[in-house]
DNA sequence: AAACATTTTTAGACTGGGCTAAATTATAGT
DNA sequence: ACTATAATTTAGCCCAGTCTAAAAATGTTT
C-alpha cells in the first residue's frame, strides 16, 4: 500500500512551504523546527515528513533532519508565488493594509486554482514583487535575483533605498510604516552602536533607532537619484 | 458531551446551503435529496443533519426530512451572499465568463473572511445581483423582491428583457449565451408549444427553440424601452 | 391487512491530520 | 568513554467526515 498522498493538500503546501523558507542556506531542517514553525507537535511533523519523503518530495534522514527535493522545491515555489501575487492583488486591488495581506493570503493560497492566480497576476501588469518588496517567482518557478543588502550591511551617511520587508510580523510592519519605513522609501544610515547594537536611522519621518535584528530584515539598495 | 460543532467548516456551511436551496417552498427536505445534492452517501447526510440539529441549525423530524431553522436560514444566507459576491467579483474584476464563476466561487466562498468579502462588495460599488442576476443578500441577509417571470409564463409577442439565469450547468450557460440569451437581453417570445413543449424565441441573435425546462429558470420581466 | 419496495437510520470501519506519552538516538559535558 | 539532556521517532489515541452493509421505519399494492 504506496501510500497514495494527496500533494494538494493544505497540510502538504504548508509543510512544503515552511520547509523552503526554513532551509534558506541549504542545511537541513530539523523536525523541531519545522514543528515549531507550523505549530503542531514534533510527532505530527515526523509522521508528515514519512509521507512527504515516500512522494519524493523531501529527503529525511532519521534523526538528522530533511530537506526539500527538486519536485519539493518546485511545489514550494508555486506556493510562494501564489502567496505572492494573492498578497499584491489584495493590497492593489482591494486595498489592504502591508499589515493585513499575510493573514489573508495564508488561507486563500489554498483554495485558488491556477487560472485565477494567473488572471490576478495579469490583471496586476504581471508584477515581479509582492507588497513587501518580496520578489515572485515566475510562472515555471524561478525566482529573479536579489542585490539588496540588509541594513545592517549598508555603509554609513549614504542614502538608500528600501526595498524589502522580510518576514515580519503585522504589529512590526505597522510599527516599521510608522517610521516611515516601507518598500521604496529613501532613508540614510547614521550610525550603528557596536557589538550589533541598534542603527540610527533618517526616515522621510524623522530619526529613529532600529534593533539590529530588524534591521537585519530590511533589505535597501543604492538610492540612483 | 453536547457535540461542539464547528459551524464555520466548509461541509456544514455547504450542508446548510443545500438545504437552503432545497427548501425554497417551505416543505421539509428528505434526507436522499439533500445527499443527492451533496454527492455524499444516505447515511452521511443523516450523520450531518443530527450534528445540525444538536447545534439548532436544523429540525429534523426522523424519517421525515429536515428544515432549516432561523439561525441555520440566517448561516446559509450568509453563505449565498458570499457566493454570489465573489461570483460578481470574478466577472467584473478578473472576466471570468458565466460559466466559469461558479465552480471557483464554490471553493472560495470557504475561504475568504468577512473582510475580504465586504472589500470585494465595496469596490464593485455594493451591487445587489450577481452575474447570473440573481440577487445578493444584503449584509444583513435579506434578499431583496424578486418581481421577475420565468419565460413559461411570459406572454407571447411582448418583448421582454432577460434579468436571471438561474442554476445552470457551465455547458448551459454557454449554449445559452451563444444563443443570445443572457441578463440584460431583450427578447420576444413568439410561441408556446402544447403539453409543455418548447418555446419559440426571438433573441438578438435569431430565432430559437427552448426546451420547457430550461425556459422556466430563465425569468425576464416586462421591457421598459 | 400483509407483503413488498423505498427511504432513512444505525452500526462499524477508514482516512488525514492532529495529539500525548514512552522509547530511542544524537549530542555535550565531564 | 559515560552519562545527562535534548531531539526525534514510535505507539496508540482522537476527531471530523466520509463510506458500506444491515436494520428499521414508512409507503404502496394487492
Amino acid at each position: 500500500m504506496p501510500n497514495t498522498l494527496d500533494l494538494n493538500s493544505p497540510s502538504v503546501q504548508d509543510y512544503l512551504k515552511a520547509l523552503y523558507k526554513l532551509q534558506q542556506h541549504d542545511t537541513p531542517v530539523s523536525t523541531n523546527v519545522l514543528a515549531e514553525r507550523l505549530q503542531v507537535a514534533p510527532a505530527s511533523a515526523t509522521a508528515m515528513i514519512k509521507k512527504l519523503a515516500e512522494a519524493k518530495l523531501v529527503e529525511h534522514i532519521p534523526y538528522q533532519g530533511c530537506r526539500l527535493t527538486d519536485k519539493g522545491r518546485q511545489q514550494a515555489l508555486k506556493m510562494v508565488r501564489r502567496h505572492r501575487i494573492i498578497e499584491q492583488f489584495l493590497q492593489q486591488v482591494l486595498h489592504y493594509g502591508l499589515d493585513e495581506v499575510d493573514e489573508e493570503a495564508e488561507v486563500l493560497e489554498h483554495a485558488v486554482s491556477d487560472k485565477l492566480v494567473e488572471r490576478m497576476w495579469q490583471v496586476l501588469g504581471c508584477p515581479s514583487h509582492d507588497p513587501h518588496g518580496s520578489p515572485i517567482p515566475d510562472p515555471n518557478g524561478q525566482l529573479p535575483q536579489e542585490t539588496a543588502q540588509p541594513l545592517t550591511e549598508c555603509p554609513l551617511k549614504e542614502t538608500v533605498r528600501i526595498v524589502r520587508l522580510k518576514e515580519r510580523s503585522p504589529a512590526q510592519l505597522r510599527y516599521l510604516h510608522q517610521l516611515g519605513i516601507e518598500p521604496g522609501a529613501r532613508v540614510t544610515l547614521l550610525d550603528k552602536a557596536p557589538f550589533e547594537g541598534p542603527l540610527t536611522l533618517q526616515t522621510p519621518t524623522g530619526q529613529h533607532p532600529i534593533a539590529w535584528e530588524l534591521a537585519k530584515a530590511i533589505l535597501a539598495e543604492p538610492s540612483k537619484p
